[in-house]
Parts: C-alpha cells; sequence; structure tokens
DNA sequence: TTTGCTTTTAAACAATTGTTCATTAATCAG
DNA sequence: CTGATTAATGAACAATTGTTTAAAAGCAAA
C-alpha cells in the first residue's frame, strides 16, 4: 500500500488520489485500506516521514577534515535522492497537506538534516579550509542546487550519476572556496 | 478572481481549491466565476503562463561582458521571484496538474528563461571568463539554487534582499570561476 | 420609465470523496 | 476438521466536486 500510495502521491497530487485510487493498484477495495492506515492524512505523513527518517539514517558520519566530509555528503545526498524521486517530491511538495502537528515534526527531521550539512560548513569556516560568510544561507543553497538535479536527472540521460556528482561536487567546492 | 485564485492555489494546492472556495473569497457565487474562465484547468493555465511571460518580459539584456550579464541575472531572479512567491510557487507546484498541451507550452516558456541564463554562460565560457565544464547543468544548478531562496527568505528576516543578493551573487561568482 | 444587455444568483446535475460497517472469505492453531 | 482470529468485500453515508442553466438583478442608453 505504501508502495502504490507514493507512486500515486508522486504523480498525482495528494489531494488528486483517491483511496479507490491507492486501492485499485493494490489490487483490493478501498475500505481494506483502512486495516493499515487510521486515514489517509496518517498514511501520507507516515511516507514523509519514513523517508525522512531513511535520509538520517543513511547520512554518512565521514571521517576526514571538512573538505572531504563536504564532498561525502555531496555525492550521498545526490545519489540518496536520485534514488527515490518519488519520496522526494513527496516530501517538499506536500507539506502543505499536512496537519499542524505532522508539519511541526516533518520540518523538525528536515531541519535535521540541514543541521549535518551547517556543522561541516561552520567546521570548515573555523578550520579556515572554507570561506563563506554566512553558513545558514550557503546550506540552504546547496541543498536547493543538490535537489534540484531531481527536476532532469534521469538514469538512462546524458550523463551517468558519476559525472553528475563530480560536476556539483566542483561547483560546490568552488563556491566554498576549497582548491582542487 | 485570478489574484484570489493564486493566493489559495498556492496555499492549499489546485486540487484541493475548489470552485466555490475561490468565489467566497472572491466575495460572488462559484457560477460567476464562469463568465472569466472557461474551467478550473484554464484558470491554472492562465496563472501559469501569465507569470512566465512576465518573467522573460522582465529579465533584462543587460549590457557588458559575461559576467556583468550573470551578476545581473542573479540579482533579477532572486528579487523577481521574491516579489511573487505565489506565483512562483504555483508555476512549478502544479505543473502535474495541467493537460499534457497547455504543460508542453508552460515547459517552453521554462526553457526559454532557462536558456537566457545559458546563453550567458556560454558566451563567458567561450569568452574565457567562466570555467565550467556543462553549461547545462551550471544552468539547471544556478537556477535551483536561486529559487531556493523563495523557501525561506520573508521580507522582515534576518537578511535584507540586497544582502541576499550579495551572498548569491558571490557563490555563483566563485562556482563559475571569476575573481572578486 | 422603458428597453436591451450583461452579470449574478440559486438551484440542480451526476460524479466522486473519505470513511464506516455488517457480512463474507481467508488464514491458521489445535 | 473445528474453531477462532484476521482480513477483504460491497454497500452505504453524508458531504463535496466542477459545471450548467433558468430566473433574477443590475445597469447604461433612450
Amino acid at each position: 500500500m505504501r508502495a502504490a500510495a507514493l507512486r500515486l502521491f508522486a504523480r498525482g497530487g495528494y489531494a488528486a488520489v483517491s483511496m479507490r485510487a491507492i486501492a485499485a493498484e493494490v489490487g483490493v477495495q478501498a475500505g481494506a485500506l483502512y486495516n493499515y492506515t487510521p486515514d489517509k492524512q496518517t498514511l501520507l505523513f507516515e511516507l514523509m516521514r519514513g523517508h525522512l527518517e531513511d535520509l538520517l539514517a543513511a547520512v554518512p558520519e565521514t571521517a576526514g577534515g571538512p573538505s572531504a566530509q563536504l564532498k561525502g555528503f555531496v555525492a550521498f545526498h545526490i545519489r540518496f535522492h536520485a534514488d527515490r524521486p518519488d519520496a522526494v517530491f513527496i516530501a517538499y511538495m506536500e507539506l502543505r497537506n499536512l496537519t499542524p502537528e505532522n508539519f511541526a515534526e516533518v520540518e523538525r527531521l528536515r531541519r535535521t538534516y540541514e543541521d549535518r550539512l551547517e556543522a561541516i560548513l561552520k567546521a570548515g569556516l573555523q578550520n579556515g579550509e572554507f570561506s563563506v560568510t554566512d553558513t545558514k544561507i550557503v546550506t540552504l543553497a546547496i541543498i536547493a542546487m543538490l535537489t534540484g538535479v531531481n527536476t532532469w536527472f534521469r538514469h538512462n540521460g546524458r550523463l551517468s550519476l558519476d559525472e553528475v556528482v563530480t560536476q556539483y561536487w566542483d561547483m560546490v567546492r568552488k563556491a566554498v572556496g576549497v582548491a582542487s
């Protein structure tokens, strides 16, 4: 059910996808879904929370200095997101369909992830390896840039993931002032 | 009506906002809206097309070399988008609610805008002012990064638009290899 | 005020929504 | 096989959806 809902929500949007449509995708009647979720809202919330918890569990605690950590973060982010485009899409496209409490929880998880990147930037700033003026802005700029890959990247496209990672690391590296 | 629809679509999403809700915001009955739009889909499409046409009409043909043009583009993009968050939000959040023909038209307009940036990058590459390996990727990366400002920027926030523009220009400048 | 035109209303329409529930079917332990 | 538990069905529910339409209201020109 989760898989079907994820796919359909990503394709059509939470509000436009009915419980009956999800049930049909599973091959079951609508009523049966309520054995697995109390309601549609919870189904959406758990997809988003699950995705963000997976993300937080997977983000590496790379060893080494800030530059190596940043490089690891860039590669991880691009690869992790490229592997689950539907979940990524939902997790920041359907925020407005969450109840206030559910929204707050999702926001908390997202900020936790952002803090991981900002910690690297702060370390590199203290360290002298990076040259940035505002770690918060650079954090958000990098994440927006990296997540943007999902809007155009296709596994059968012109570029391999390796090449994409290389190019984005090059941009990030230069943006924070690290020589090659 | 457009203004009401824009605001409500941005807040709740196209599918979740009823014609009756838009009518109520205008202070009128639902049927009256059909004197101004043939249907809900066209209303959405015209909001998106209008926004993108405004964007294309406003993007500057800055004089000067590629570096100056790029700086002008960055400043323009951030300011233009910060001024109309609802339209920006809708224009890439509701793409999936467009009919195929309407989607194609919106995509065409968006690509036209992207091409403006890529032309600057190509000129700077030919010129030797920029050092990038793939202008297409850098184009998309820059636009994603700049548009991301809209997710956090508030006019009453910690930073002024001037400061935001300065900081993003600094990142873009370094990413394409231009000395300060 | 009367005429003619445009706009708005209020009701109606068939379809669809999320969710519930009694009944039926499937599964499984002993 | 028996009995008990779990899961799925199919119908029902009140509410809401986009859209249409006949009637009412509003309004400018004569």
